[in-house]
DNA sequence: TTTTACCTATATCAAAAGACATAGCGTTTA
DNA sequence: TAAACGCTATGTCTTTTGATATAGGTAAAA
């Protein structure tokens, strides 16, 4: 098992909140002076973990909340017998652990796809910042329920898309989030794309090699191309009416 | 399609928060004076529905937000061919419309399963409840919270499990709601199921002959019966073996 | 370099679940 | 009272998806 990374090299990290270069990016909501200073004196450490390790492991409660800073990671549940179901990707700028502090058991792991840097929060800090910052509060709660509207999402895909549909509406998806984090390559329009065919069967509930049989034939069908870890769609407009995953109109989206 | 129902027959509701029955049962975290306060004055109406009836339609946004006082819902999403998904059901207690809130798109519909009574709450008084109450705006975030494990856990189980595992998972997940919620028969451990088996595949993304089959098949191994609407858990251990859901402490939680 | 591990790819066969058809039953509607 | 409807039940056949086996490519490890 990979394990936590050193600080040291991890460099990435900006000193201050008022300096983090997420933030810089157009998808996140403004905040003012003072919002800012309760999220710096909320934040508590920074810390960075290796391609698959787990972040939280799944049958223990989180010690504290993360903001996911740079990478991607992703939630699962598993049964005893090693049948893994991912519930949702994680991307710059998402919240990790906080239906731990309200679940009754044992919820969920949360796994990285890629090197992952985060910003640490410590539990009791939520309360504090529920009482000190209505604004701050609301926009956690704006984030639980986003995280909730993705999983309602694969849900239907996985429930009653099928293969075909199910990927292509993955595809568009995660294309549509990275590329919104401006994570996409101006030119070729293409995205960082961390994620194996095994991660897309536990994403959909499909088996590794259906998943590649369905996959090949998207690619063949010249919709999208997966290549040295990059994703391109290369006709969203079919792979849209496939799925009947449609782009909507994007909101600017909190960052705590 | 049935509509709302007019007040006069739905005689029900506590006039003041303080009266309330739901509240009353030991599922649900005491609120003090104050707090019982601010859930009354934002409170703003109360709404009934009759069974199949559309409490949120799925293509427009909530206009307000409801606490599920009696009766039983469901969320759920459709596809343009009348493929449709349930989400997860909603008992007595549920918050209703508050993803809609958050969310960029349409995003899902709320029907009613029985006759249902609402509490009203329009949506500008959100924003309010947060800025006066912190401890009810960490209970909206709560709930918010809990109702996504249950997303996740149905996902799990569209996913992951097998169709005999799928419909023990649900019908414990249910009985263990209800039951919490005081609804049970005390003598024989029934529940009132208002679910037809065409539920039960919409929420497990299965045919209903499938769906049927496998229930039947259930059925004769004992482990469960359901008669006239009730169900009955007649062998909960190897029901909870069966789909690894097993009992968990639970917790009180809030009633806004 | 050789070995090992991981990922993608493909073929063949098997199982699970879906589609379609039909029937019975109880309730509501005409 | 008959007709229509919604729900459960079951048989038969089809389709989708899963399981197993195998192979090649690349990268990391020995």
């Amino acid at each position: 098992m990979p394990k936590l990374l050193q600080m040291a090299s991890r460099p990435d990290y900006p000193p201050k909140c008022a300096d983090c270069q997420l933030r810089k990016t157009p998808a996140f909501l403004p905040v003012n002076a003072q919002q800012l200073g309760h999220i710096e004196t909320m934040r508590h450490d920074r810390s960075g973990y290796t391609a698959g390790s787990e972040i939280i492991p799944e049958h223990q409660r989180a010690k504290s909340l993360y903001t996911l800073y740079a990478g991607w990671a992703f939630r699962f549940k598993t049964l005893s017998d090693g049948r893994r179901q991912i519930l949702n990707f994680l991307l710059p700028g998402d919240l990790l652990g906080l239906q731990e502090q309200f679940s009754d058991g044992p919820s969920h792991g949360v796994e990285a796809l890629t090197e992952v840097s985060l910003c640490v929060f410590p539990l009791q800090k939520l309360w504090e910042l529920f009482k000190e910052d209505t604004n701050l509060a609301f926009n956690v709660t704006w984030l639980a329920a986003r995280e909730e509207s993705f999983v309602d999402e694969n849900l239907l895909s996985t429930g009653r898309r099928n293969a075909i549909e199910r990927i292509a509406a993955l595809l568009l998806h995660l294309n549509r989030r990275a590329t919104r984090l401006g994570l996409a390559d101006k030119e070729k329009g293409s995205i960082l794309f961390p994620l194996t065919q095994s991660h897309i069967a536990d994403a959909l509930g499909l088996s590794l090699v259906h998943t590649n049989r369905s996959l090949r034939h998207l690619q063949r069908a010249g919709l999208h191309r997966i290549e040295a870890g990059r994703l391109t769609i290369l006709n969203s407009k079919v792979l849209e009416r496939l799925s009947e995953y449609y782009d909507q109109p994007v909101r600017q989206i909190p960052l705590i």
